[in-house]
Formats: structure tokens, C-alpha cells, sequence
DNA sequence: AAGCGCACCAACCGCCGGTAC
DNA sequence: AGTACCGGCGGTTGGTGCGCT
């Protein structure tokens, strides 16, 4: 990791040694110090405030309106990687291990097509693993199995990793999958801000206001979740759980100790269906900043119609922009083709 | 306990394509 | 057509944490 650049904002143009850029901006002949290096958590709580609140635009605008030394494509970064509210942290499941190997197999690097294709997880992250986990594992796996596959599982070349891989079963890839079919439109997001601008007293980001407890966890996840949906018109206020649209979110349910529940695949586009398969809560206690509350739970929540919680907040898979997918060259039915491979896949397309 | 090496991963860098002027 | 700016992407770097000796 980047130095920590702990420099704070009443310390921006003292000579430290943390990390500065000078560049020229374009809007006015002044110069301006853009810091670099770690985030801090004040930075970090201005630019999602600016989110919620403002809603995405210019990253260049975005990082002079929210008071950030931080040049745009820093911002950027920062909230497509580590901000975004529909994140899921943590480690990488086994069924989301081999749909990236899979993936990687057909696509190659092209990491920001593979993430579209697992809910909550970014390209860079899914390049670090594959950098740092898979890869080795692949190639551990071919030189243990060389008769199996004559592939390097190094290289970045589509097709080249298949060899050895146990197909998942349809069940776990329908369940790694259907969160991606959500839509990415941003509507909801501004329906989410608009109902914030309601009221004066509203926290915008309530989800906030604990997200450095490490003790909260997922119940405290849940909590803030509800408060949040509260606030902006999407919960009930009596019981404290979320109904809405999107079906029941409980958080004193949903505590560290108890796994909660959801329907099996079949029937999540079933609301009336009360069927239920356990997930795991898990917590992932890292360096400093890992467990905001936005990103310390692998959670899945319930829905009517297969939107997850995603699309609460409007932000979708795609780099939080409700931005299509792009297939850019490739030829995707043929792709599609080949994920017969996976016979009750449903990629987003 | 200290030193070392490795794994992890946040963040930077450079390039590219699209768009506006 | 040329240029500047911006967003997006993939590759790479380097600090931190952890396990091993």
C-alpha cells in the first residue's frame, strides 16, 4: 500500500513529505496541490457525502466541489474501488473463484468486462486476485495435472486456463449471477437524493455515522441500511424493517450470531416463496478502513423482483454509472456459446 | 524477539478512445 | 484536422501484515 498520506487539510501546503502534485488547473492560472498517497477518512466521508448527495458528474468537478486535493481520476478510483456502496468485500467465494477463472479464460485481462459479471466486486480487485491467487494456483494445478491441460494459466490469452477446472453447479452460479441482472439505471438514486431534499434534518448518509465501529458488523450494517431506506422513504418506520418494494430487511434478525436467509434462485423473483437457504455474515477485519459498514458484509438482500440492494442506491455493477455494459469487440453470442458450458447461466449481456 | 521474505491490495501510472471546441 | 480534456482500463508499484526461521 501508498505511504499513508495523513497530511490533513489544514496541513495541505506545509512542506511535508507526504506526496503532492502541482499541475496547472485548467478553469483558473492557479496552482493547485493535489494530494496522493492513502485516503483518509475525512477524505473519504466528503467524497461519499458528495455522491450521495450530488450524484455523480465531472470526477474533476466532483474532486474541486467536495473540497478534495485529490485530482478527479483519484476520486474516481477511490469510489469505484472502495466506496461504492453496493461493494462486497471480503474473500472471493469458491463459485466466484472459478466464474472468474472461467471468465478470464474467454475474456483474458480484461478485467473491468470480467467484474461487470460478478456483483459487488471491482476489475482491480479481481486482477489482485487473480495476480496474486489464482494465477499461481492455476499453474500450481497445471504442473500437478499436466496431462489435463497444456495451458499456462499465465498468460492473458482467452481459452488458456480452462484445463483442470471442476464445473460449479447450476445453483451456485445462478446464485453468483442474478444479482448482475439487476438494472443499473441511476434513477433510483436520484429518487434516493431527491427524497433526502425533503427534509432538513435528514443525515444524508446515515450509513455513516458508524461505518469506523468495528464492533457493528453486519447487524450494524443492517441497521444503518434500514436507517438509511428510512430516511429516504423506502422502510416502514414502525418495526424497523425494511419492506417497501424490496422485500423484508430485517437487522435484528440479522445479527453476527445468526445467519439470515434468502430464497433459493427459483424462487427469488417470488417474494411469496419463504423458502430460505443460509448465508453466511461474514466480517472481514482488515487494515484501517476496510470495515465501513458498506463493505464488511457479504449481503445479499432479499428482493421482489431480483433487484439487490444495488439498486437502492442505484448503483449497479458497472462501475457505478448505470452504464451499459459494453462488449466492445467481442463477439458476445458467440461468448454466450461458450458459457453454454454453464447451462442455467443468465450473464447480463 | 528479531529479521526476513512473501502475500495482499490500495493506489498510481501511462496509454487509449471518445468528445468538445 | 488538430488539440485538449476526460474517463476508463490494464499494468505496476510499494507499504503493511503475517508467517516462518
Amino acid at each position: 500500500m501508498r505511504k499513508p498520506d495523513i497530511m490533513g487539510k489544514d496541513k495541505l501546503n506545509t512542506s511535508s513529505s507526504t506526496t503532492t502534485t502541482t499541475i496547472n488547473t485548467t478553469n483558473n492560472s492557479t496552482k493547485s496541490k493535489l494530494r496522493k498517497g492513502l485516503w483518509s477518512p475525512e477524505e473519504d466521508e466528503k467524497l461519499i457525502r458528495y455522491m450521495i448527495t450530488k450524484g455523480q458528474g465531472c470526477w474533476s468537478d466532483i474532486a474541486r466541489n467536495a473540497g478534495l486535493q485529490r485530482c478527479g481520476k483519484s476520486c474516481r478510483l477511490r469510489w469505484i474501488n472502495y466506496l461504492r456502496p453496493d461493494l462486497k468485500r471480503g474473500a472471493f467465494s469458491p463459485q466466484e473463484e472459478e466464474l472468474i477463472i472461467h471468465l478470464h479464460s474467454i475474456l483474458g485481462n480484461r478485467w473491468s468486462q470480467i467484474a461487470a459479471r460478478l456483483p459487488g466486486r471491482t476489475d482491480n480487485e479481481i486482477k489482485n486476485f487473480w495476480n496474486s491467487t489464482l494465477k499461481k494456483r492455476l499453474k500450481m494445478s497445471n504442473n500437478n495435472n499436466t496431462t489435463s491441460s497444456p495451458n499456462n494459466s499465465d498468460s492473458s490469452d482467452p481459452r488458456d486456463v480452462m484445463g483442470g477446472i471442476m464445473p460449479m453447479n447450476e445453483h451456485d452460479l445462478m446464485t453468483m449471477c442474478m444479482d448482475s441482472s439487476s438494472s443499473t439505471s441511476s434513477s433510483s438514486m436520484h429518487s434516493m437524493q431527491a427524497n433526502m431534499a425533503l427534509t432538513d434534518q435528514f443525515d444524508p448518509f446515515p450509513l455513516l455515522s458508524n461505518r469506523y465501529d468495528m464492533t457493528t458488523g453486519a447487524a450494524g450494517f443492517l441497521d444503518n441500511m434500514a436507517a438509511c431506506l428510512t430516511q429516504v422513504g423506502m422502510a416502514d418506520h414502525d418495526d424497523g424493517v425494511v419492506h417497501g418494494d424490496y422485500g423484508a430487511l430485517e437487522p435484528n434478525k440479522m445479527g453476527l450470531e445468526s445467519d439470515f436467509s434468502l430464497p433459493p434462485l427459483e424462487s427469488r423473483s417470488n417474494i411469496e416463496d419463504n423458502s430460505t437457504t443460509p448465508i453466511d455474515v461474514k466480517t472481514h477485519n482488515n487494515n484501517h478502513f476496510k470495515n465501513s459498514c458498506f463493505n464488511n458484509t457479504d449481503l445479499h438482500i432479499q428482493t421482489s423482483n431480483n433487484v439487490v440492494a444495488e439498486d437502492m442506491f442505484g448503483f449497479g455493477n458497472h462501475h457505478g454509472q448505470g452504464e451499459n455494459f459494453r462488449m466492445g469487440e467481442w463477439d458476445f453470442e458467440g461468448l454466450m456459446q461458450d458459457m453454454s458450458y454453464f447451462p442455467s447461466l443468465d450473464f447480463q449481456v
